[in-house]
DNA sequence: ACCAACCAAGGACTATTTTCCTCCCTGTTC
DNA sequence: GAACAGGGAGGAAAATAGTCCTTGGTTGGT
């Protein structure tokens, strides 16, 4: 993963997608205009050289790159994530075990991956708050320290897990079995804890749980 | 993000967590014993010493380390318990039930909220890919058609949900129970099917699931 | 107690990388 | 066309990292 070919390529682009030549790159780094040419990358006997680690940290320096775009860069191929637009690639489950979705690190390679634009969607919607679990009473599906994606603007259908508020200010995590105009019945996460059935008029709130750390 | 100070970090943390020392971490690299001592850090006037990319190449090849998690050790902590920081409200669940947090429609308002950087937590991460869950064999936990977001260079850790790859071709995803370097064991989501166990000879990639949409 | 193995530190030496220098080529400006 | 700036190549010198060596401390086995 981490060679010779790869980091010299994450050099090369790096410079290119600051719209510099590597020389232009060295030197914005403050560092010899000439340190990434081929001379440098190949010794007259064939062997391999390698840029020094403080090079590489000046040049993330100067360019501002965090070091997973540096080595995004050495992976160049397109189905990974891109730090800079945010878009992740997605595949089924029932695909997955089928050869030649995955390199040898187990991370996205090949064709057939679609995209999801996962932390956007997400953002995107006003309103949307983070909840921390705390405890262990919804076990087995959220543990303690969990954080929960709330929507308080989404829509609540049957099956969605949600968070529900009381005018009495209990809060709880549940399933949402029926919704009718009068009341709504909520089964527990927690199979020890029993399903709750309220009037609507005793709700303050109902919002969906989107994602939930794991 | 990449100094001298958390390179150095990173290496330590790499040592301990095969059981190495830095000096065994070093012999088992290929490299001199010694390459990683504290005066190879610092040279007598006080100037920091780095080591050198083929260094670190040969180090990560030695212990099977993939860069992403290289790179996660040079992280103060990229772990659950983590505050984030960033864009989202947080606020934890025992809280949310006190008065003031939030208004009559349930969306955020008023003072004692934390922050979460949600997208950023995940997006930063280079590749991190969706998996798009296809039947009921995984419930409660997972339901026909949730989305996991899964980083195959998170370190992996006891309780953790991961996906696991076998050489077989055989994906699934279950909680981590042990993790010793020759083999695991995998508890089940779903009570009704098997927990299983494997050599570590029989594992093509783990990756840790950080995100489940709901 | 003794020995062997491992770890860590630091000095001297060797190997490798960076810098400095020169040269050549290209495109732009005057 | 001449002057100039930037890019790239490559050789020699300077700077920096790795190796080899020694010393001392700790641990475990006999």
């Amino acid at each position: 993963m981490l060679s010779h070919d790869t980091i010299w390529h994450a050099i090369d682009a790096l410079a290119e997608r600051h719209q510099l030549s590597p020389s232009g790159l060295a030197r914005r780094a403050g560092l010899d205009p000439t340190s990434f040419n081929k001379s440098k990358r190949q010794s007259a006997d064939g062997r391999e050289r390698w840029p020094s680690t403080e090079s590489i940290a000046k040049v993330l320096d100067a360019t501002g790159a965090t070091i997973d775009q540096f080595m995004a860069l050495m992976r160049p191929d397109t189905t990974r994530s891109d730090p800079y637009t945010g878009a992740i690639p997605l595949i089924g489950f029932a695909q997955a075990g089928a050869g030649g979705f995955f390199d040898d690190g187990g991370f996205p390679a090949g064709q057939g991956w679609d995209v999801v634009d996962f932390p956007a969607g997400a953002e995107r919607r006003a309103g949307i708050y983070a909840l921390e679990i705390q405890g262990d009473s919804m076990l087995p599906l959220y543990r303690d320290g969990d954080v929960l994606i709330v929507d308080p603007g989404a829509q609540v259908r049957r099956g969605d897990r949600v968070v529900v508020k009381t005018r009495e200010g209990e809060v709880m995590a549940k399933i949402l079995m029926r919704h009718t105009p009068r009341n709504i019945e909520l089964l527990s996460l927690n199979p020890e804890h029993p399903n709750r059935s309220f009037e609507m008029s005793e709700i303050e709130w109902i919002a969906r749980i989107i994602w939930a750390s794991q």
